[in-house]
Order: structure tokens, then C-alpha cells, then sequence
DNA sequence: TATGAATGAGCATTCATTCAT
DNA sequence: TATGAATGAATGCTCATTCAT
């Protein structure tokens, strides 16, 4: 419980996160997130049991902490629903460009191996629970009461954010440049589709 | 230059597409593709330089065969402009889930390490032309005369494209079983959009 | 085919042979016999697909000969039951001493793990059928009808036998030396044997 | 010296024989001998310069504590000769069995490299004197008075009993239940080991 | 043109052991 | 006396690539 200890544990957190988000899981070694922890590799298996483990650790608090935020946006009612729904939005866009790699590996479960081996029951877990306030938004937003229907829309729209993070995910741009790069397309893409919904669902109720 | 020389390329070419397909760049080594196609791995390293030339190599005939199915869908006048969006969308949906690695690795250039060293100039060249098809069909469809405005809402129609292609492509179904899943999300999305826009651009004049 | 290969292969049996009898399975590691053998670590992997299959396949050969000589001696008619019982031991004595290491892991399965794991079939096939020649001239020997009888005497004899191998398979001499220091010794075992069996059912019957 | 610390060491004592009596030397690691121990790893150096001589340290007691139970046997002059050499040698099985690990390690010296680095002539001592008891035994029961001899028939009377343990040692079964399967077997062998050699001595001085 | 043989670099992981406190 | 932190050396194994023919 020394204080070194909870150090050499962070450095190593931190030098993983850094990678993997730069190269991808598969790509990074233990070696050489031993070298940017300033660490024997050894060292690493020390507070992790294994590599994936490594990254699923890595990944729950950030993936909990964006949960929270769209709690509390969902929550506020301050805000319009429209607005709501764009906020959580780009709350969710500067989160994946900021962990790039949890993104990648868990939001989109790319690495078939992983999960298949390894349920990750907890990542899975709370990605429903995202995508459960993602749905709670978009009917809110727009006065859908079938839940078939908010589920339909949602999916659309998720996969519309999720289209505009692989295409820019990969560009070695910070965080700020990306995001202020993407703010207009992001709205205008959030508009089109508020009102595109809206309008098709006029034409399917007559 | 003989013939046999062409066939055992062919062979190669044929055998990488299908397991880089099937099971992705990194997890596909060389004696497997060399099984695959019948010959030794050493065969291989003489039509290519390494596996990543491979790789590169074997994507261009796929794109530009996927861009010349463009143009012609695209050139065909005797379908209404809506209808030759989303043929075009569907064609190009049907690709990347046909050649999921290619996808990955070119049309977003997702693997980092790939393009810094490479830039892979005649990929992107292509990857640009397709995308100019994209604009194209959709600025018809809108009836968009200004190259920004319709660059702005292509930009998002592509990214809401593969939005829906990073989330379903990693599946280990068959490429028809995802087509048939993916169709009503895609049409929905597609009405959306072109809806969304519509209203938009109205709102825009006023 | 060519014969650089057969070489290279025979090479690595040998220096596997050499190393596993000299310091047991487990203490061998594959970089050391590849050293033996003058040639990288990899290369035994180009011939044998893991340390233990290695050890198998180094095993058949030679308990597929034991058995061979057994049974040459077990069908020979000039000799005496008597002589052909300490005759067929000698030859077992001499194997295990000039293989030892297929000794302790084979003939008595020593290493619990590999034999969970792998049922290693084949060697215990032959270690059955070698145990049975045995049983066979121990029954013609003492002239044993019953079975269950035959099997219990020959459990004691084969035990001795190994007993003596135990003791003496460590130490470090030549196959020679020891076969010479030991001669007497099971000469007095087997007759021993021979004759307290002969007794002891003497006894049973009265 | 205090209190504290010769309980720690007997902790470690403890631990180690457990597990080394269950899993066999080389599979146990420090770090399970410590928690097994309800101490650090670390700790174990304080009192074991390294693992092979925790191992030596380990055995001496149990060893020594085998030779007082041996001559106890062999001092009694209740028991007759016979049931004598039978009691020892169920004794000397049913420690083998119980210390599978010492065993094979000290008694035969199976793992080469030990006694190459190490005449641990502490142990080889005891042994002897083991040995010493069961050529009394044997010259008791048998009535030899040349120890020449004397040693010849022990000898295989002591190979025979370690063939018997050889055999059954690396089963996975509780020492109740292998001595109650070895029993039978061993008790054929004592008799017919016995009778064998009154009768080869008979014949010898005709 | 084609290939069997061979290899160096690299991987995740384990372990006995030492260091600093 | 005791220990948490840290590590170097090693292990079995894989892979893209090269060499000699």
C-alpha cells in the first residue's frame, strides 16, 4: 500500500492507454509499455494479470465516467431535448477521439477475438447502458412512444456518430482540433437527422 | 512474364483477398496464404515485396472495380436520382462487408502504422474518386448546385454509412445474412437523410 | 526431401535424446538442444510441432525396437524358459538404461502432467504389449496356468526390475560399466525370483 | 531467535514439505510456499539461502525421523524376523509414498542436476544408514552371516521395494489407498523374496 | 520460376531472487 | 524480523523474411 507502489501503477496505466490509443492493443507490447512506464516488464504483471486484462482495467473508469456525463446531461432539465441530445452526443464524439483505442476495441467490440474468449461482461454492461440513454434522448427529442420505433431511429443515429469517429478517429490531430473540425459537420448532421425523422414520421402516420 | 508466372500471382492474389477477408490483415500469415493458393510462401516475396505490399496490391483491381460499378449506376439516366443514391449506397455497402480488411486498412486507413510509412497515394486517389461519385449522386438527389453545401451533407451521409458498416462489420455472419439485417436500418437512414436535408436546406433559404 | 533436411532432423533427435536423458524432460529447454544440434530453435519446430511431440516421436522408434527383440527372443524355441525370461529382462535392463529418459517418463509415466494431457496412446499401447510379452514368459517359466496369478508374479518381477533400473539409471557411467555391475545382481534377482515363486506356490497348493 | 521467528521458519518448513510432497519440486514456487507459510516470499530467504536448500533442510528431519522409526523396528525383539523385515519395509513404502518429492529427490537422486552441484552428503549419510538397517533385517531373517552376501540380497530386495514405489509413486491417489492397493503385491514379493533366497542359498552350498 | 531449409527478432508470461525500507 | 516492490533471465512458441539451390 506504499506510495510507490500506486505510482508505478499509474505510470503503467498511463503509458498503456497512450499506446494502445496511438498503435491499437494488438499492435503495443508489454515491453514496451514497460519502457514508456519506466518499468521492467515484469513489473507490469505485477498489478495486471495479463495483457487484456491490462486494457479492461484501463478502460472501465473512463467508460464509467462517460456515463456519468450523460447522466447528468440526460438529467438536467434545463436543457431542451434537442439540445440534450446534441450535448450528450458530443460528449460521447470527444470521448471516443480521446480514448481512441476503448473506442475501437469496446465500443465497437472490433477485435472479435476478445470478446469472444472474453465476455468483458462489464464493458458490454455499460455500453447497453450508453446506448440506453442515447435511445431516452432521441425519443425524448423526438416524442417517439414506441419503443420499436426510438430504437430504429436511435440505431441510425448512433451509427451517424459512430461514422463520423472512424473516419477522423485515426488522424493524428489533437483532441481540440478535431473537435472544433468536426462541430459543424457533427450539427449539421444532428439537425438533418432531427428533422429527417421528424418528416418521415409525418409521412408515415398519414 | 510467362503464363504460369500470371497464374501463380492470380492464385496468390485470390488466396490473400480471401483470407485478409476473412480473417484480417494481422491474423493471416504468410505460409497460410501461400497454402491457400497452392504454392510455397517463399513464392510469394517473388510478386511482392512483403505483406503489406500484398495487401496494397490487391486492393486497387477491388476498388477500382467497385468504382467503375459506381460510375456505371451512376451514369445510368434512367434511374430517378433518390433510387441511384441508394444503389450506389447499397453497392458500396455490399463491398466493404465483402472486403472487410480492405475497408479497414484503406477506406479509413484505420491501422496507423500502414499509412505513416506508406502513404499509399494510388489508394487515396481512388478513395477521393469515390468519394467525388458520392457527391455527386447526392447533389443530384438534392438538387444541390453549390460544391460546399454538397460536400458538407455527402460528408455526413458517408460518415452515417460507415457508422452502420463499423458497427456490423466485424460480425462473423455471411456477407448476404448481413445485407438482409442491414437493409431496413440502411433505407431508413437513407429516407432520413434525404428528408432531413430537404428540410434543412428549406430552412436554410428562408 | 533433400538430404540437408533428414540431416537437420536427425540432429535434433539426437541432441534431444542426449539432453532429455541427461537432465530430464522438464530441465531441457528447446534453445539448448537446438545448440546440440547446430541449428536456431525455430528449425525444430520446422520438424516437430512442440517439446513434447519432440520427445514422442524420439520415443516410438526405439520402444517399437524393444519390442521387436522381445518378441525375437519371447518366439525362439531353442532356448529354455528360464533363459529366455532373464534374457528378454537383460534386454529390457539394457533399453531403459541406454534411454533413459523414456524410461522414467514412459515406461512409468513419471511426469503425471504429459500423460493427463495427452493420453500419448501409441506408447502406452507398447508399454502394454511389452508388459504382456512379459507376463508370457513368466507363465512359461513357472509354468502358470491361471492368469490372475501369472499377473501378480510378473507385477513383482517387473517391479524388481525397475527397482534395479532406478537405482542405477542416474548415475553416470557408461551403459557398458553398468550393465557389467549390475549383471550379477539381477542374475541373483531373477533366480531368486524364479525359485521363491516356485516355492511359495508350493505352498499355496498344500 | 526469538519465539516469532522459529515458528515462521517451521511455517516454511511446514508449507514446503506440503507442497513439494503434492506437486513435486520443481511445479512449487516460492511465492505459493509463502502464502501456503502465511508469509512474504521474501521472507523464506531470511532462513533458506534458496529453494534446493529449503529442499535439503526440509528432508533431513523427515529422513532422520524414518531411521529412528526403522530402528526402533529393528531393536524390538518381540517380532520375529520375518514380520521384522516386513514392518521396515512398510515402513520405508509408506514414507515414500508420504514424501513423494524426498524421495524420488534424496533417495534415489533422480534429479541430476541436485546432486551434481550438491553431494548433499548429509543425506546420502542417513541413507546409508537406512540401507545399513535393511542389510541387518535381511541378514537377520535370512541368517547369513557373510555381509558380502548379505549385501547381495538385500540389494534386490531394496531394488524390488523401490520398483514397487516407482510404479505407483506418481499416481494420484492418497497414501491410505495405495497401500492398501500395494499391499498384496508387496507382501507376494517379501514371501517370495524370502523363500527365493533361503532356496538359492540352499542350492549355493550343495 | 520456384522452393525447402533455415533463422533472428519478437511475443506473453513465469520465476527465483534482490533491494530498499 | 519482515515485506512490498521490482527485475533479469529464461521459456515455449510464432512469424515474416532470406538463403541456397
Amino acid at each position: 500500500m506504499g506510495k510507490r507502489s500506486e505510482e508505478t501503477r499509474q505510470a503503467i496505466l498511463l503509458a498503456a492507454t497512450k499506446l494502445f490509443s496511438k498503435k491499437g492493443y494488438e499492435a503495443v507490447t508489454m515491453r514496451e509499455i514497460a519502457k514508456e512506464a519506466g518499468c521492467s516488464h515484469t513489473t507490469i504483471y505485477l498489478y495486471f494479470k495479463d495483457k487484456i486484462s491490462l486494457l479492461q482495467q484501463l478502460s472501465m473508469p473512463s467508460l464509467q465516467h462517460l456515463y456519468q456525463q450523460l447522466k447528468e446531461i440526460s438529467s438536467d432539465e434545463s436543457i431542451a431535448s434537442a439540445e440534450k441530445l446534441k450535448a450528450m452526443s458530443r460528449q460521447y464524439l470527444s470521448f471516443c477521439l480521446e480514448n481512441q483505442n476503448m473506442y475501437s476495441v469496446f465500443i465497437n467490440a472490433r477485435s472479435g477475438r476478445v470478446d469472444e474468449e472474453n465476455p468483458s461482461l462489464e464493458v458490454n454492461q455499460i455500453r447497453n447502458m450508453i446506448f440506453k440513454e442515447l435511445i431516452n434522448a432521441v425519443s425524448e427529442c423526438l416524442e417517439i412512444k414506441d419503443s420499436e420505433t426510438a430504437l430504429a431511429y436511435t440505431r441510425i443515429y448512433y451509427y451517424s456518430l459512430n461514422g463520423i469517429l472512424t473516419t477522423y478517429a485515426y488522424m493524428h490531430e489533437s483532441v481540440e482540433e478535431l473537435m472544433e473540425r468536426l462541430t459543424p459537420t457533427f450539427d449539421l448532421m444532428a439537425e438533418t437527422f432531427i428533422l429527417g425523422c421528424i418528416e418521415k414520421m409525418k409521412k408515415g402516420e398519414s
